[in-house]
Order: C-alpha cells, then structure tokens, then sequence
RNA sequence: GAUCCCGUAGCUCAGUGGUAGAGCAUCUGACUUUUAAUCAGAGGGCCGUAGGUUCGAGACCUACCGGGAUCACCA
C-alpha cells in the first residue's frame, strides 16, 4: 500500500486527492485560474534572508517571491506558510482584513501548491524574517499530497527530523519528491554540475575541444564489457550502445585534432551495485604529443583544480581518512606495490607460478583463471585497498591492456596509469598504442580469445585499425569515470545517490 | 545470477496465532506575530500479490512481484 497509493492512478484518487480535485473546481468556480502562465518574481528567499537588515527594513518594502507551500499554519484570522523556492525557505504572513479575496480561498490552498506573494520584509515576534503580504496569488494547484517532513531544533541544538520521506525505492523512483522533501539531497547534484563544469572549464582553458562521438555504433570496443543491442528498423541490423568512447576520440586525433575530450553515458550491460549503473557518465581526453608522465602532471592539476572549485577545499575526509589533493600524488609501479603488500616479486611469473603465489597469499581465484586474471584479483585484494591517498598505479602487463603502447624500457609492460584514491579506481590513462602493426596483432588476440569463448574479449574493429595505419600521432588519452568521482568528493556510498534517476527496474 | 533482510494509513513505524494501532499528514471547529503552532473532535487500511496450514493469519509455510545490503559478474 505504501508504494500504491504513490502510483494510484486517476480512477483510484484517495480522499486527499480527491479533496484537491474538489479544491481545483471550487478555485475555477470562484473565477481563479489555478494555473497562470507567469508570475514577476523579485527576489528569491535566499536573497531576502541575506538582505534583510532590522536597521533598515525599508530596503526591503516591496517584494515578490515565488515558491511552493511546504507548510501552512492558520491563526484564525491570520495565516502564517513556509513558502519553499531553489534557495530555501521564507515565511509568509497573510491577515484577513488586508486579503479578504485571498484569505477566502486560503481553505483552498494545500501543502504542494505553488503560489506568489508581493509585500513588505519584517522580522516577527519570535525573530524570523517574514514576507508580510499585500498581495498573493495561487501559481499552480497541485493535485497529489507529497509526504512532509518536519524539522524540530532540539534543546542541544541537533536537528531532529519527523516523517522523512526515507524509503530509498520511492526517493529513487519519485525523485522529484525527493527533491522536494529532501532539499539537502541538491547540494549532491550541485556539487556533480560544478564538478563537470569545473572540468570542462580547466580543458577548454587549455584549449581542448569537447566534441560528440557516436552513442550508437556498429561494433562497440575500447573496454571489456558487454554492450546493449539494439536495431535500426529502416536498415535492418543491430546497433550497440557503446561502452566506451575511446576509439572514436583516437579516430579524431588521426583526423587532425590535437586535443579532444567528451564527457557523456556509456552503457555496460552488467550487473548493478553500489558502484555499477547500467548507464554511467565518462569523460575521455586525448591529447597528441604526449605520454602518460604527462598526463599524469595534468590529472594532478585537474583534480585540484576541480577541488577547489566544487570543494573549496583541497582535502576530503572520509572516515578516518583525510585524503588531501595538495600533496603529491604518488606514483609506483603495480608490481612495486604487489612487492610492498605482499612480500612477492610477482613480476615475469609464469600462470602456475601466479596460481601458487595466489593460493599462498589466500586470495581466492579459480583454478582455471587466466595469468591476468590472477593478477588483477591479487591486486584487487591485497594492494587496491592500501591506496587511500591519491596514488598513480603504473605500467600494467601488456595483455590487460590491448590499446596501450609498449613500454619504452620494460618489456612485457604498457606505459598505463591508473588512479586510485581511498581504495578505488578514479582514472585510467594510457600512452595511446600508435604502432599500427602491433595494435593489429594485439586485437587479432583479442578476436582470437573471442573465438575461444572469452566474451569480455575485444571485438576486432578493421575501420581503426585502418584509422591508426593512416596515422596516430604520439597521443596520451585519458578516462574518468564521473559518477565515482562525484561520489568520492560528495561523500556518496552509492552510485544512485549521485545520479537523479538511478535505473530501476519498472514498475509492475 | 546467489544469499540475507524488508514490504501494515498520505509519510515514518509498532503490532510474532485471537476485534488492525501510534505520531505526523488530511478533514471539521476555536484562535490576527505562529514556527514540529496549540486545543477539541472526525475520517482514513484487499496488512505487496497468489496459494497453503489453522476453528481462526498482518503474523506461520510456499511461490511470485518490488526494494535494500552483501557476493558473483564487471572499468
């Protein structure tokens, strides 16, 4: 019943609802449109709070604000109402025998509904900044009660919140009354956009160039997972969203351009948890004539350019960690750090050895697990959780990493950093493979490992490889993913709490 | 995909075999500086769905639907 009454259908009106259908007619009745096209707003409820002066309370003797009624409190011949707009909060104050035409219809008005208030800033016996009405106006009727949580100051100062609107399947599915009731949950999503636009700002400071690749392609690649399919009807063949951006972006870089990003969904058709959306947000960067060192210095850079502008600060706390982004990141090599959080020196091991050392370590691996395989479940258990302040995992074995170049000085390793910061992945980065013959054979491997039954294996895409025989220039590319990102700096544990409509299954 | 937990009024929850409850919300009345307004009264439920056990099920059993968490899968 709980999640029902939220859906009801219109043929299935509760008794609040049907009052407010009632309400709506008796409004129309009375000649008032309850849905006028515009309202002259003056200030906002931020700017009178921030404005108001008790010296001076003329500077604010005539203004408008606009909002929806979040709470009505009716004194007989004078109503007080908290009117809630995207700054916060402002108390209104209505009498009777100043309003008369209004305050009939104020029996009309409910909890949800939007309405317009012009009139004189006071400051009331119990010391809170008013709007003192001259003239109000309803905005828009609203149909369906939203649930209504109330916030009480206890004598300690705390806050103590009644009847939160707290269940998670609801807030998800019904953002728009999370938002509503949970005012404080915006900050999160305001914190996402200064976030990309902080970013997107540092890169086209450096003049890089956003550009828009194809969401819909005819073979999908630039990561191992599985895709969507879908189908064009008038061509009449299947189409994948894409699971990465990485490919076309390298096309760009043969095609001329010297920097390109984009920030924009993958898909990844894979299983969901507190850190997987089925659809999620990746920037990708490319930058000609230039290698993973470098594009380490511009990661430390962006991150805290980032901080400081969606922050304003350079350091998080989380937990019992303070994860600062002023300090150098620290750069070492995986199997340095295998050697520190191990004692083994896994580097050049054979698949047995790998298998045993594994098993000695009591890290859980299938028998029959790849090498790589072992490798990045050794890794993941043992090292990923240690790497709490911002540390560069460098130069990975060539076979995790099919799209990297070769290592200028180690043989069997790629030039490939990835970020990790409090015991998560935050950015990969490689120096781009550019030699044309060996990233043929690289994916002829992984077309090879596909026939073989390795579905997460690349699919072998002739159109790039022409691309990159025609010529890539020495490139760094890089990819963050967003959303963690905004969950690291937000203090989010979930990936749905950072993204306003989180997938979900439908409805039955 | 596996395991565990959850689903009772608009919201948050109590109720563990015997007449469906509380607070807030809603409605009616009183109240011209209240603020979780207060005071008095009232209405509101296919207890997620479908079977089963039982004299009797919100509760116990089974399946299903939806959600959460953990794991598996996975950049």
């Amino acid at each position: 019943m709980t999640k029902k009454s939220v859906f009801m259908s219109i043929q299935q009106r509760n008794d609040q609802e049907q009052r407010r259908y009632d309400e709506l007619h008796e409004l129309r009745s009375k000649g008032i449109n309850p849905y006028p096209h515009t309202f002259d707003r003056t200030h906002t409820s931020s700017a009178i709070h921030s404005h108001f002066s008790d010296e001076h309370p003329d500077i604010l003797s005539d203004v408008s604000i606009a909002g929806r009624i979040m709470a009505i409190r009716k004194m007989g011949k004078a109503t007080f109402a908290t009117i809630q707009d995207q700054q916060g909060r402002i108390q209104i104050y209505v009498k009777q025998d100043e309003l008369p035409e209004f305050y009939e219809c104020i029996n009309l008005l409910d909890i949800g509904d939007f309405i317009g208030v012009s009139g004189y800033v006071f400051r009331t016996r119990m010391g809170e900044i008013s709007v003192h009405a001259r003239q109000a106006q309803l905005l828009t009727k609203s149909l369906r009660p939203i649930p209504i949580a109330k916030e009480e100051t206890d004598a300690d100062g705390n806050k103590v919140v009644y009847d939160a609107f707290s269940d998670k399947e609801l807030r998800y599915r019904k953002r728009y009354i999370d938002l509503i009731v949970n005012p404080q949950i915006r900050h999160v999503f305001e914190k996402r956009s200064l976030i990309i636009s902080a970013m997107r700002r540092y890169f086209d400071d450096q003049g890089w160039m956003e550009v828009e690749t194809p969401i819909l392609q005819p073979l999908y690649g630039g990561a191992s997972a599985r895709p969507f399919i879908t189908h064009h009807n008038a061509l009449d063949f299947d189409l994948y969203l894409r699971i990465a951006i990485e490919l076309y972006l390298k096309r760009l870089i043969v095609g001329g351009f010297e920097g390109v990003y984009e920030i924009s969904k993958n898909f990844r058709n894979e299983g969901m948890d507190r850190t997987h959306n089925p659809e999620f947000t990746m920037m990708e960067i490319y930058v000609a004539y230039k290698d993973y060192f470098w594009m380490m210095d511009m990661v430390e850079d962006l991150f805290r350019a980032i901080a400081d502008k969606a922050l304003g600060k350079r350091d998080i706390t989380i937990g019992e960690h303070v994860i600062s982004f002023d300090q150098p990141f620290r750069k070492a090599t995986m199997f340095d750090l295998f050697l520190e959080h191990t004692g083994m020196n896994l580097r050049g091991l054979n698949r047995a050895e790998l298998l045993q050392a594994a098993r000695s370590l009591n890290v859980d691996v299938a028998n029959d697990a790849t090498a790589m395989k072992i490798l990045d479940e050794i890794f993941s258990q043992k090292v990923e959780h240690h790497l709490i302040q911002p540390t560069f995992v460098m130069d990975y074995p060539v076979e995790m990493s099919p799209l990297a170049k070769a290592h200028r000085s180690e043989e069997g390793l790629v030039e490939r950093f990835e970020l990790f910061i409090n015991g998560y992945e935050f950015a990969n980065c490689f120096t781009e493979l550019n030699d044309p013959v060996d990233q043929r054979q690289r994916l002829e491997e992984q077309a090879r490992d596909r026939a073989g039954g390795d579905e997460e294996a690349m699919v072998l895409d002739e159109d790039f490889l022409q691309a990159i025989e025609v010529g890539l220039p020495p490139t760094a590319g890089l990819g963050i993913g967003i959303d963690r990102l905004v969950m690291l700096l937000t203090g989010q544990d979930s990936i749905r709490d950072v993204l306003f409509f989180p997938t979900m299954r439908p409805e039955v």
